[in-house]
DNA sequence: ACAAAAGTGTTTTAGTTACACCCATGG
DNA sequence: CCATGGGTGTAACTAAAACACTTTTGT
C-alpha cells in the first residue's frame, strides 16, 4: 500500500478546543489524559487519524466521543506540524475549535472522562504545544465573532438579550449600551421575539428569541455588526 | 521510533497558491507535475513533508524551490484530509497560500519547472482535490484584503495609488471610486509619498508610494477600510 | 492644442454614539 | 411599595458616499 516510496510517514492527530458558555463566562472542556507520555494531565480531547476517515471525521468522532452531541459547530483552525511538539514520536495535529451549548453536555460524561470546564482565564497548564492551540482558538473565536453570528452556537434555543449581551461582554471583555446593542442585534433580523419569557433573570421576566434559521444561514458568511467599534479590535 | 504502537502512519503534503498581480488580473502559479499519477498534468507546488522538518518549514522549502524567494508573505489556507483525495496512497495535505511580488519572479524558472502563471478565471484543470484549494485561496484572499493591508505584498517596493487600485479593483471585481479610494489608502497611514513618479502609465505621471514598514506591521492585525461597503461583501 | 490619465474638495446622506427615563413584577 | 432588572427614543456627531473639474505633459 506504500507507492510512493521512500517518503515519510508520521502520525496525525485532531485535537478539539470545546468552547461553552455557562452564563457568565466562556469556558473549554478539557480532559485528564489516560495514555503516556503526559498521562493524568489536563489536555484537549484527541485521537488519533484512522486510516479509514477523513481528518474532519477525526474531529468529529473525537468530539461525540467525549459530548454525546451530533450537529455541532465544529470548525478546521490551524495545523501545528513543528518535529518536536509530541516528544515521543513526531505527530502532526489538526486543530479543531467547537461552540456547544453548554446545557446540552450531560455532567455525567465528565466524570466518565475525567474532565472538567475551565473559564478561559483559569486554563491549566496543558500538555506539547496545546497552550498554543488554546491561544489561536481564542483569537480566532474574537475574529470571527467580531464579523460572523456564530456565537449563538453557545446559546440554547431560546434565550434572552440580556444573555446574548452579557455573552459578547464575556467573549470580548468590555461593556456593551444596552440600547445600542438591541438596536444592532434586531437591525440583522436573525432573531425572532417570542411571546413567553425567562423570569429567572428578573421579577418582570425577559423575552426570550430564537434565531431565524433562514436568515441565519444565508448571512452566516456576510459581516454583521453587532459590536461596537470593530474597527479598534485588535484581533 | 514507532512508540505510539498501532496508530496509523500516513503521508503528509504541502501545497502552495502563489499568488501574482501583473498590473491587469491576479494570477496564480501552476507546474507540470512530473511524477506519477497524473504526470504532466497542471497542479499546484507542493511536496512531501520531510522527518526532519515542520509543516511550515516544508511549505517554505516548497515555495524556494520553485520562484528562488526568500522572506515571502506565506500563510497556512486549510488542511485537506480527505481519505480518497491522492488515489495512489492516503495523503493528507496541508495548503499554503503566497503572495509574491510577481516582478521579481524569474521567467528562466519557468521553463526549469514548466510552470505558467495562469488568470484566476483560466485556472486549467487541476489534479486530485486542487481545485477546492484554489477556490479555498481566492476565497481567503478576498475576506482577507478585505479586512487587512495584504495587497501589497503582491506590488513592487514602489508603486502608485493608480497601480494600487486596479489591483483593488481586480481582486474585487468591482470598479471604486478615485477620490474616496484615495482619501482611504491614505487615511491608513500606511503609504509614504515619494518624490518621483512613474511615467509609463501616463503622460504626466503619477507619484510613487512606498510602504510605511513600521505603521504596516503594527496595523496589519487590525481592521483596515480601504473598500467600500464591506459589509455587503460575500466572502 | 488636445488627448489621456492624475490629482483633489465639498455636499449630502447614512450610520454610530451617547445618553436617561419609565415599566413590570415578586417579595 | 420598593428594589431589581427589562425595555425603549432622540439628538449630536462622525464616517461614508456621491459627485466634477483642473492639472500636467507628450505628441
Amino acid at each position: 500500500m506504500q507507492k510512493y516510496s521512500k517518503q515519510t510517514r508520521l502520525l496525525l492527530a485532531v485535537d478539539c478546543i470545546i468552547f461553552g458558555f455557562d452564563g457568565e463566562t466562556l469556558k473549554i472542556l478539557l480532559i485528564k489524559r489516560d495514555f503516556e507520555p503526559e498521562k493524568g494531565n489536563w489536555s484537549l480531547m484527541g485521537g488519533f487519524v484512522q486510516a479509514n476517515e477523513s481528518v474532519d471525521q477525526a474531529a468529529n468522532r473525537v468530539l461525540t466521543q467525549l459530548t454525546n452531541l451530533q450537529g455541532v459547530y465544529l470548525e478546521q483552525l490551524y495545523t501545528f506540524g513543528n518535529t518536536k511538539r509530541d516528544p515521543l514520536e513526531r505527530t502532526v495535529s489538526v486543530s479543531y475549535f467547537a461552540l456547544i451549548d453548554i446545557n446540552k453536555y450531560e455532567a455525567q460524561l465528565s466524570k466518565d472522562y475525567h474532565a472538567d470546564w475551565f473559564p478561559l482565564k483559569k486554563v491549566p497548564k496543558l500538555i506539547f504545544d496545546q497552550q498554543d492551540m488554546v491561544e489561536a482558538a481564542k483569537k480566532r473565536i474574537r475574529y470571527k465573532a467580531a464579523l460572523h453570528p456564530i456565537l449563538f452556537e453557545l446559546l440554547p434555543e431560546k434565550f434572552t438579550l440580556p444573555q446574548l449581551q452579557v455573552l459578547y461582554e464575556s467573549v470580548f471583555n468590555t461593556s456593551i449600551d444596552k440600547r445600542n446593542f438591541s438596536k444592532r442585534v434586531l437591525a440583522t433580523g436573525l432573531l425572532i421575539k417570542l411571546d413567553d419569557k425567562d423570569k429567572t433573570g428578573s421579577k418582570r421576566g425577559a423575552f426570550y428569541y430564537q434565531l431565524n434559521k433562514q436568515n441565519y444561514y444565508t448571512k452566516f458568511q456576510s459581516f454583521i455588526n453587532i459590536l461596537p467599534n470593530p474597527d479598534t479590535l485588535q484581533v
